[in-house]
DNA sequence: TATTATACCGACCGGTAGTCTATCCTCAAG
DNA sequence: CTTGAGGATAGACTACCGGTCGGTATAATA
């Protein structure tokens, strides 16, 4: 019986791994502990030296989600070739910036960790998200209230309804994409265009700039994401990079 | 060992109670069924004679949630004296029309739902209510466009944002109520004054009516049911009749 | 009164997260 | 080169969980 030693960093790492996979594929309740050291190759022993319960688990992938997410967000807060606006835009359509397969596994993403059996990880993900992320938008906003692009006070507000709208986007197409057939596919894809160019406006409306000024994608970036998605479905199993 | 049967309907809501209970105190994950059942003095197999798992009790509890709260706002909807927008406004201020103490109840309730070992009973109560409530929300929407009081598309997207905001609103709200000390509260206050606000102003504009025409409380109501709250602890226990 | 359906009981089961003690491995001090 | 301290690992074990099941008492029906 080896006893493998490896690098402890990568041990953690590899547990992460194999339970955001797991957790993914059938929701944090119904992937029990055991199954996870299983697929890991790791003992309980090893387990709870690492982590302090299944919770604690789950915290640490949350908060791993939250880093490289945030990561990819930095590049266009630090773009000093950006106005405010610009710099909201960019935030709004990363699958805009991203190459669209990029975008689409993130999407599956979502759309897995929409599912039911997934709530609590999806919340977390988002609690730790959002406790990053929220600082970065309040901090655009209050220099586009600064040099007067946008009409309207409380930026930590605006920020919490930016963040709802983007969540919300999310949050629809994940359903469409996680729902079945292709007919519903494309009254999906229409109902969700419409629900955008609604959230754009809205947007609009609220930071006072005129109609058309907020971009979350461009006419047809939906289909270009769904489509791009069931062409190429693995998707779920590599998000890693996210 | 004496064997009281009790009218069956009894029985099954007298476990909702107790489940009820439990969960807003302990979390759905945290409260075992067998607490359930030593509460309610009841044995498994009885338990099981009327809920076919710990998740159909789960069920079952929501949708007695969300008949309750249909019903509070179906008064609203039924009122002929109402215009779309005055019905809007009754609905989103539906503490304005009950009592206030009646209202800092629902508040407290709101506040142990958003505890984060509650989310999966949140989630089920906001999905059995939405079901419920959305149609009737896009249906008021609908004939706000058609007599032109309301200048928007997508009816169910702006219902959709107007169930977000709502939601928002509890949620910062229940925030506040569940945080400590007085001093907090204070500020806490304040920002939630300002959050209103802001929801108001963003209805107002995604429904393209003048500033100041959703009122979704009047000024100081948050301070109101903030108080009157702390002044009556008990309220988590007897939210029944919410 | 006999029969059937409903309401109820509680021992039991497989599986769960988490604990504990013992053992192994690494590496720095001597 | 030896040693020993502490980090890393193993896996049997525990308490408890949701759920099952065979059986019993009560109510409804005939």
């Amino acid at each position: 019986m080896p006893r493998i030693i490896k690098h402890p960093e990568l041990r953690r790492e590899e547990l992460l791994d194999h339970a955001q996979a797991l957790f993914l594929t059938h929701g944090y309740d119904r992937a029990s502990l055991n199954d996870v050291i299983a697929a890991a190759g790791v003992s309980k022993g090893a387990f709870y030296h690492y982590f302090a319960s299944k919770e604690a688990l789950l915290e640490a992938l949350a908060e791993r989600f939250a880093r490289q997410a945030l990561a990819g967000v930095q590049k266009i807060v630090d773009d000093p070739d950006l106005d405010p606006l610009g710099r909201l835009n960019a935030l709004l359509a990363t699958s805009r910036q991203a190459k669209i397969e990029t975008a689409a596994e993130a999407w599956a993403l979502f759309a897995t960790l929409f599912r039911p059996e997934n709530l609590v990880l999806f919340h977390r993900i988002n609690l730790a998200a959002s406790k990053s992320f929220s600082p970065v938008l309040v901090e655009i906003i209050r220099q586009g209230i600064e040099d007067g692009t946008f009409r309207t006070f409380d930026p930590e507000g605006v920020a919490d309804v930016v963040m709802q709208f983007g969540l919300a986007t999310h949050d629809v197409t994940a359903k469409a994409l996680a729902g079945g057939s292709d007919a519903d596919m494309e009254i999906a894809i229409d109902a969700l265009e419409k629900r955008v160019r609604l959230y754009e406006i809205a947007l609009d409306r609220i930071l006072g700039l005129p109609d058309g000024s907020i971009r979350i994608g461009e006419p047809g970036f939906v289909r270009a994401v769904m489509t791009a998605r069931r062409d190429s479905p693995a998707a779920a199993s590599k998000v890693r990079g996210m």
